[in-house]
RNA sequence: CGGGGCGUAGCGCAGCCUGGUAGCGCGCCUGCCUUGGGCGCAGGAGGUCCCGAGUUCAAAUCUCGGCGCCCCGACCA
């Protein structure tokens, strides 16, 4: 139930975002510290975000699968750089059935180790590549600072996991997918993202390059929303997954693997919702439009609800998804500010001077007040709401990128570099060297995001030079990188 | 793991210092009234005061021990 008012975004954008989650019954806190319990509400944008996800995988060739929780510890020892990246936050599982185990199990932090195991047995010829699997599953990570959706220990994703005969074959890949997770975030989420490459640093742990989306959040920190993993050949040998080529010779695959979790409904909530609660994009949205009925006589009730349920029908054909609010004893008022809490898209008032009219009192959630609001005709409202989700969709997508543009800043020295970070991200020229990259980290808070792959779609307009010196240390540049604040 | 805060009705909190009938707001239930931007009135239900031990005639309150959660920091493909 909506109560209280928010804290503004102003005022405290933590606390907007902690009370907003358990408002809007996204989610709560389970009793196990750190672990999340995923409401109607939050799942069924989950299940959205799967869909849309679901069908682009299966468009690219891949196929689901599903790989067991537990997974032998010996597993995470065999790749270096994996363990050393996952064994502090592990969940270790050391007694089954009253019996201490032989080898402890590990909950799955991810699944290259286990997949990789079985890859050696099922793959032997070039015939059998390309193998491109995905699974849907929950991973755990003993994370020691918590916060719903964006960092819990235990996490819903999905993760790909690929294997190819050749290195330009997995590159492709993950950048293929890569821009998935782009076309999503844009198309889908309203979220402009910045694609690009990971640091050495900031990779994941057994990757040769990791490529991420990073989006900026409404207080002007960054948030990873999307990973794509070129693997090299690390876990294949780790794990010894060969196959023959067409000359009879032996050859060690090429993987890659790919994940977007539960986190990424966070940065819709902080890329859309303002201090009224969230704004949810059209197109992810569980609740799309939402018939607010209001009456005040049985016979104004009657007729009100009929037309309402007629609308509703409408709606639903035209494939929108619709909730009728028929619930008693909440003033229509009422029910107008807990929906937009909730971030509905459209809302439909509809009365009996509606009703005599054949009109339909339309608001928008991402224009407030009167502005947002206008009658329109019963008989053509399935095409009227159709055309204003699509606006909603653009408005919110220009919104975010006007957002992440004014904050994004272009900066040739490190004063300004350090002014930058503090509301947002700075593009600046990187020697490349991972002490500059400490440094900065350790003296601004700041880390480097990503080296976007189309640097000059980053301002939206053009920028100062192609070349320059790295802003920390002054050397000649490799990369022109993006820092900022992250989540 | 360091610093801070907190644990009392479903939620948010007061009471604790100075021991003596457990309270307020919201929510919930019933009825009436209202309903086009968070209505109102009346009545009602709801408590192992985080757990354990101690002091005391008497503990939500004092003492000791434990557990848990939140925030900040450290840490975090």
């Amino acid at each position: 139930m909506a109560e209280d008012k928010l804290p503004t975004r102003a005022q405290d954008f933590s606390e907007w975002y902690n009370q907003l989650v358990l408002k809007a019954q996204l989610a709560d806190y389970a009793p196990v510290r750190g672990c999340m319990i995923v409401r109607p509400y939050g799942w069924a944008l989950w299940e959205n975000i799967q869909s849309a996800l679901d069908r682009r995988f299966k468009a690219t060739g891949h196929q689901n699968v599903a790989f067991p929780l537990l997974i032998p510890k010996s597993f995470i020892e065999k790749e270096k750089h994996h363990v050393k990246g996952f064994s502090p936050e592990l969940a270790v599982v050391t007694i089954g059935g009253g019996e201490e185990l032989a080898e402890p199990l590990v909950i799955r932090p991810t699944s290259e180790t286990i997949i990789g195991h079985m890859w050696s047995k099922w793959i032997q010829s070039y015939r059998d590549l390309p193998v491109l699997m995905n699974q849907w599953n929950s991973v755990v990570r003993w994370e020691l600072r918590t916060k719903l959706f964006l960092r819990t220990l235990e996490f819903y994703w999905q993760e790909g996991h690929t294997a190819h005969a050749t290195r330009e074959e997995a590159v492709e890949e993950t950048k293929q997918m890569l821009d998935v997770y782009t076309d999503f975030a844009v198309n889908d989420a309203a979220i402009p993202v910045i694609p690009g490459a990971k640091s050495d640093a900031e990779k994941f742990a057994g990757a040769e390059v990791t490529y991420a989306i990073e989006a900026l959040m409404g207080d002007g920190k960054a948030l990873q929303s999307g990973t794509s993993h070129f693997l090299g050949q690390n876990f294949a040998q780790a794990f010894d997954v060969k196959y023959l080529d067409q000359n009879g010779q032996l050859q060690y695959c090429w993987t890659t693997s790919w994940g977007l979790s539960t986190r990424f409904i966070g940065a819709i909530i902080m890329v859309h919702g303002d201090d009224q609660g969230l704004v949810m994009p059209p197109k992810l949205a569980p609740t799309q439009v939402v018939i607010v009925p209001i009456y005040k006589t049985d016979e104004e009730k009657a007729s009100v609800l009929k037309t309402a349920k007629e609308l509703k029908a409408q709606l639903v054909k035209a494939n929108l998804r619709v909730t009728l609010d028929e619930r008693e004893g909440f003033s229509p008022g009422w029910k107008f500010n807990d929906w937009e809490m909730r971030g509905v898209p459209v809302r439909v008032e509809l009365g009996p001077r509606d009703v005599a009219k054949q009109a339909a009192m339309l608001a928008r959630r991402d224009k407030p007040g009167r502005e947002g609001k206008f009658s329109a005709s019963l008989a053509d409202l399935p095409a009227t709401i159709e055309k204003l989700l699509a606006e909603i969709h653009q408005s919110l997508f220009d919104k975010a990128l006007a957002f992440r543009r004014a904050n994004t800043h272009e900066t040739l020295n490190y004063d300004d570099f350090k002014k930058a970070v503090e509301t947002g991200f700075a593009f600046a020229f990187w020697c490349g060297s991972g002490d500059c990259e400490a440094s900065i980290k350790e003296e601004t808070r700041a880390t480097m995001r990503c080296i976007p792959l189309d640097p000059d779609a980053v301002l939206g307009h053009g920028s100062a030079s192609g070349s320059g010196a790295c802003v920390y240390c002054g050397k000649p540049a490799a990369h022109r990188a993006i820092f900022g604040r992250a989540y």
